[in-house]
DNA sequence: TATTAATTTTAGACATACCTAAAAATATAA
DNA sequence: TTATATTTTTAGGTATGTCTAAAATTAATA
């Protein structure tokens, strides 16, 4: 539906509703919107009436929010901004990957969808962005690809790094160190029985990483 | 002084006084201020009031306002914003000259200087945007350099092209045709008392202008 | 210069998006 | 299952940035 522009703090609630819900599946509660956005609870109540009167979500009092097919819609346009900015600031603009993050929460409110479908065009369209995110293309589609931890791949499975989930720059030095990054190829050869310690294979180089690094690296099964 | 942060408002408020004013010198009145922002007059004496307090401007009761240093510091660095992003939409997503202002209008406000100062690097530092309007360095600095209208050159003088007034597709295509762009060289050698056309060169080629185009042209004489 | 016109300010109101405190509903535990 | 704790909502309040209508000041004109 023709919705008319919605307000920087609306679309922070949509934003966070939606990821709250797990692609729009699951009861949002009041309190948990309160503690993401850190606003107090019952101006949350308010706003989610507001946008329960604009369709783009559904709500019960009391029994908390769940976003519309319009709100999900909203939603991934606004994520797809977001990471989209995100991908400029990180291969353009040389911004860290632990540094993007603030400034593309603002850049996202910028309402002309010209620009973000030029700024698309210019980024060459990527799928995702530098956390291994995937960006929503201009119809709001995300090219579904089944992302696992690392540390849940089995012994001979591979799959290619597609998020960082610890966001330290001291994390992100190891993983320079070790040669991983978003796109590297891991195949798992053994699981240690001791420490659930992961062998791995990374350019035909056998290495072994802990349990909490794999478990902070997500990987696309191939 | 370390003043706070400013809202969208007041970052627009002293962006029009300080256009207003010719870099700090007149005194801008409440009612010119109303007309640019098309907010009413008397909303305007509130946010005048405001930012006096805030000692970005100084203004007496019936008598107007004046821009103070440090507002004018700040309005440097959102026309810096404004004019880089200018480039940016321009150059890299290839936006027309007449369609990034609007777009650029919103980016100006987003805060992070870390952000301003990396695409200044990666557009190259440029000193003009895409209107021939002078961009203030990281300081503030803007790099003086004399414009006046090509139609009010004198015989045998010559200007660089640095900004285009008349902002029309039909006139942009005419200068297209006439190779006329931002950093042209022009030299005139005539002025004909008839209509006040202008004889000039470009690229050794002689070619006639008429009063009306050559009004709409701002050069730097060189 | 006196009157009229225009500009600017004051006063009071409104929407947005927050807040706190208290009441209502729901969930948890004894 | 009743008492207690937690969550959510209601009610009333605040700052920001706008508005309209009317009053105050300044400017223009006859």
């Amino acid at each position: 539906m023709p919705n008319n522009k919605l307000t920087k703090s609306e679309e922070d609630y949509i934003k966070t509703i939606f990821n709250l819900s797990e692609f729009g599946n699951k009861q949002v509660s009041t309190n948990s919107i309160s503690k993401v956005l850190k606003i107090e609870p019952a101006s949350v109540t308010d706003m989610v009436k507001k946008l329960s009167l604009k369709k783009l979500i559904y709500h019960k009092k009391y029994k908390g929010s769940q976003i519309s097919k319009s709100g999900i819609k909203v939603a991934l346009q606004i994520i797809r901004k977001h990471r989209l900015w995100e991908v400029f600031l990180h291969e353009k603009l040389n911004f860290k990957w632990d540094k993007i993050h603030n400034i593309a929460e603002e850049l996202e409110h910028v309402t002309s969808n010209k620009l973000i479908d030029k700024l698309d065009d210019y980024l060459k369209y990527p799928k995702i962005d530098p956390h291994g995110d995937p960006i929503p293309n201009k119809l709001g589609v995300i090219e579904s690809n089944i992302k696992i931890s690392l540390s849940d791949l089995k012994i001979f499975e591979s799959g290619i790094v597609s998020r960082i989930i610890k966001e330290d720059d001291d994390f992100f030095k190891l993983l320079k160190k070790l040669n991983i990054q978003i796109g590297t190829k891991i195949k798992v050869i053994e699981k240690l029985e001791f420490d659930n310690s992961l062998e791995i294979i990374i350019d035909n180089k056998k290495l072994l990483i802990s349990k909490k690094i794999a478990s902070n690296i997500k990987i696309t099964k191939i």
